[in-house]
DNA sequence: TTGACTACCCTAGTTTATCTAGGGTAGGCT
DNA sequence: AGCCTACCCTAGATAAACTAGGGTAGTCAA
């Protein structure tokens, strides 16, 4: 089953596999979250580089161009402290909306 | 805490509120959900009203006017078997995609 | 009887985020 | 030379939600 990003939660997938990961790069996020998902959740290119810019305009991740392992240029992003707090607060809002959507769907 | 629709979740709550307690107006939907999440999720008329539409013509629901408890005009919706599958459809989609974000946000 | 409040329905315009569908560079291998 | 993979990016379409309105009619109290 292969499923569309729900809206609103792709910054909180970015910045947690950022910090669980440390730098990574575009491309290197993409198939984090697609490999963590067992292939339910793909991230297309199209989605992901404008939300990381917005990332970006936001504050939440710095950018750096480097070389990767494979010897190719590549845009390293990093956490900020303050993606480190909006990732909380996304977290937990997460939280408490998925549960109030619960006590509507889940009583037979 | 207050928080939006998560965009996506809007047409499963509305027909999951009418396979619990049948044929409801739209009003009445909307008060269901709020009292139901303590709050938490508020549905919008504006957001509402034209959901609503779209799964008539979607053939989810069917309409008819009818007057209230309290004496007034209401359209009154009810739940098709097509709407009866759809949700079943959604719910199962959510608890993959919920389950595949988990993945990803929840280790430490 | 008028005014206020509540119960109800609806539309228009804006915003935001995603998707699709492209385009492009450059390294490594055959 | 040609292909595949690893990487980055943009433009346009789509969809769904939001904000901010407008409107009718019943009830109740002043």
């Amino acid at each position: 089953m292969r499923a569309d990003i729900p809206p609103g939660t792709l910054y909180m997938l970015i910045l947690k596999s950022l910090a669980r990961l440390g730098p990574m790069h575009g491309y290197g996020i993409a198939l984090h979250i697609q490999q963590t998902t067992e292939d339910i959740l793909q991230v297309e290119e199209g989605t992901l580089y404008p939300a990381l810019q917005r990332m970006l305009i936001k504050g939440w991740v710095e950018a750096e161009w480097r070389t990767t392992e494979n010897n190719r240029r590549a845009r390293y992003y990093t956490l900020t402290p303050e993606g480190r707090r909006q990732l909380a607060t996304e977290i937990r809002q997460f939280d408490v909306v998925t549960a109030a959507i619960r006590r509507v769907i889940e009583p037979a």
